[in-house]
RNA sequence: CGCGGGAUGGAGCAGCCAGGUAGCUCGUCAGGCUCAUAACCUGAAGGUCGUAGGUUCAAAUCCUACUCCCGCAACCA
């Protein structure tokens, strides 16, 4: 079983496009696994305690349950809008999460993991919060944006994480796949180099943040919404949970022989998931063959700068899927990205891969082979007569392609995979141009040979379809229905060999898939 | 000397870990084709791979120093 999570997202406001690139590369990866054959459990939500959603709650004059409602509202929405289908649905407020959580803080305590300590720090008055040296201005003081700024000491709970990094050292270095890519491990090291001797407050006292967990065994307090949140991926998985909570078989996805797979952004591997979450499974009894993989991809900014809501360049991932639709957008984000890194983006290059790589390439391929089949061949396809050299390297192009694709995508590396798969078709264009389908037709003695090599395109289109599946699962199946061959989506990888298509089969009437994005409908970029 | 990333033809990127004719997309220019979503195909121009050294028969790729840009730097995402 391929498990795979992807980061839940704080529902403190509405999704952005960093949120909709993780669901969907997360969306595609599963979508790619199953269509290797394997079976696969995709697992996604939200998180929606602490301070900040109480906060926006207060301000905006509604609780934090209606609050956190309404947000929750917006990232469903939008992943049904862009075709995230996910087997399991994190929400933090879940009672079977709560349950999961506090049975997770009864067993560290009993194993002696938490301990109660005092701790002074600045604490600004009118934000109800603690400040650090980051607060400080140029000056090295808190500016008046604190309000008054009390040096109080307050006690807490802290979970021993100092006893678990001499542990998390030898393993990161020992398991080449704890972290992708590998540069992200190097810095996780060295922050853990820098700061192993700290212990983890994993608690809020009541009169300054009420909405969390309560701790089992000190109701004063709430937890930690990091160490609350993080815990989702077990919780939800079947950790602890009794047979009737209707959650998945723990131990079913849960596995060493694919251990699971976790995509967040680079912003929180340090120190949220590459340092509490594996500490604190560790702590938990995780042995290192049960250590999840994190996958850490980058981030999209705009115009080389960090998307942010005070500068106001975020992109609304909703107005983007309206303007340009689901298939541009979907495949935008992950074809236009190296896993792992950062990329900018530009609706300009959104456009411009789609109507290339997509509406002239693919979709017009799909397009005048279909056409020429039924004007010339009545809509019927055979096989014809023997391989020419031209129609053997075809087939060539296509297995290269095919493995490349697999190769690359299981490396989780979406826009090689779509690349290879872009160069087969293009080598698809070329072969029409050579063959010249609209010449043998007007040679009733190359009947057979006409039939030929329309067949080769048409079959063409077919694995092409498989292959795009994940990526673009919505236009596969129109593919699929033009080739009258709706069960293409349902094969798998293995399935995939020369002759997909039966003889004689008839294929359906030609339609654009993929409509070209027409340049003057683009009249701004979107802004959210 | 805090940590990490980036610097490659007009634009955006890959290649670097496992050195060996510099690759992709867009754009530009010139041809071809007409089945097709004015789509497709072929060819060309354009780069001393940030700077300076070093290792090597050979460096975009390894090592050292430097410059510029970006992100992060840990109770508060």
């Amino acid at each position: 079983m391929f498990y795979l999570t992807t980061a839940i997202d704080y529902t403190n406001g509405s999704p952005h496009i960093g949120h909709a690139y993780e669901k969907v590369l997360a969306d595609v990866i599963t979508r790619y696994r199953r269509l290797r054959g394997d079976e696969a459990f995709f697992l996604t939500g939200v998180d929606q305690h602490g301070q900040k959603v109480q906060q926006t709650a207060e301000k905006e004059g509604v609780s934090p349950e209606t609050f956190v409602q309404r947000t929750t509202r917006k990232f469903i929405d939008l992943w049904e809008k862009l075709g995230v289908q996910y087997d399991g649905w994190a929400a933090t407020t879940d009672q079977r999460h709560k349950d999961c959580v506090q049975a997770i803080l009864s067993m560290l305590k009993d194993q002696g993991q938490l301990y109660k300590s005092a701790h002074s720090g600045h604490y600004s008055v009118r934000q109800e919060q603690f400040l650090s040296d980051r607060d400080r201005d140029a000056c090295g003081n808190f500016g008046p944006e604190w309000g008054e700024v009390v040096v109080i000491e307050e006690e807490n709970w802290y979970f021993k994480l100092s006893e678990h990094t001499t542990w998390l050292t030898g393993y990161l270095e020992a398991t080449p796949d704890a972290v992708l890519p590998a540069f992200r491990k190097a810095e996780l090291l060295n922050a853990l180099e820098r700061n192993s001797g700290t212990d983890l407050c994993i608690s809020r006292p009541k009169e300054r943040l009420r909405w969390g967990i309560e701790l089992p065994f000190d109701p004063d307090y709430v937890t930690y919404v990091w160490f609350d949140a993080l815990i989702n991926y077990v919780s939800f998985a079947g950790y602890l949970a009794t047979p009737d909570a209707g959650l998945p078989d723990f131990s079913r996805l849960w596995t060493t022989d694919e251990r699971p797979l976790h995509i967040l952004g680079k912003d929180i591997l340090v120190p949220a998931h590459g340092i509490y979450w594996l500490c604190m499974l560790h702590a938990m009894g995780f042995t290192n063959e049960e250590m999840p993989r994190l996958l850490v991809h980058g981030w999209w900014n705009i115009r080389g700068e960090k998307m942010s809501k005070s500068i106001g360049n975020s992109v609304d991932p909703n107005e983007l899927a309206d303007t340009f639709g689901v298939a541009a957008l979907r495949y935008y984000l992950v074809r236009d990205i190296v896993t792992g890194k950062d990329s900018d983006f530009d609706v300009e290059r959104l456009v411009m891969l789609f109507n290339t790589e997509l509406a002239n390439e693919l979709g017009n391929l799909c397009n005048r082979a279909l056409n020429m089949s039924q004007r010339f061949t009545g809509g019927v396809l055979q096989r014809g007569g023997a391989f020419a050299g031209d129609d053997l390297a075809l087939q060539t192009s296509l297995i290269q392609a095919t493995a490349a694709y697999r190769s690359a995508m299981d490396e989780f590396d979406i826009a090689k995979g779509l690349e290879a798969l872009s160069r087969h078709v293009v080598h698809c264009n070329g072969y029409a141009e050579r063959m010249k389908p609209w010449e043998l037709n007007k040679n009733p003695e190359k009947k057979d040979r006409l039939a030929s090599v329309l067949y080769h395109l048409a079959e063409s289109v077919a694995h092409a379809t498989v292959l795009l599946s994940p990526a673009l699962p919505h236009a596969a199946s129109q593919l699929a229905a033009q080739l009258n061959l709706p069960s293409l989506v349902h094969l798998k990888l293995p399935d995939l060999r020369w002759g997909l298509i039966p003889n004689d089969h008839r294929i359906g009437i030609p339609m654009p898939v993929f409509p070209k994005i027409v340049v003057n409908a683009v009249t701004d970029n979107p802004k959210s």
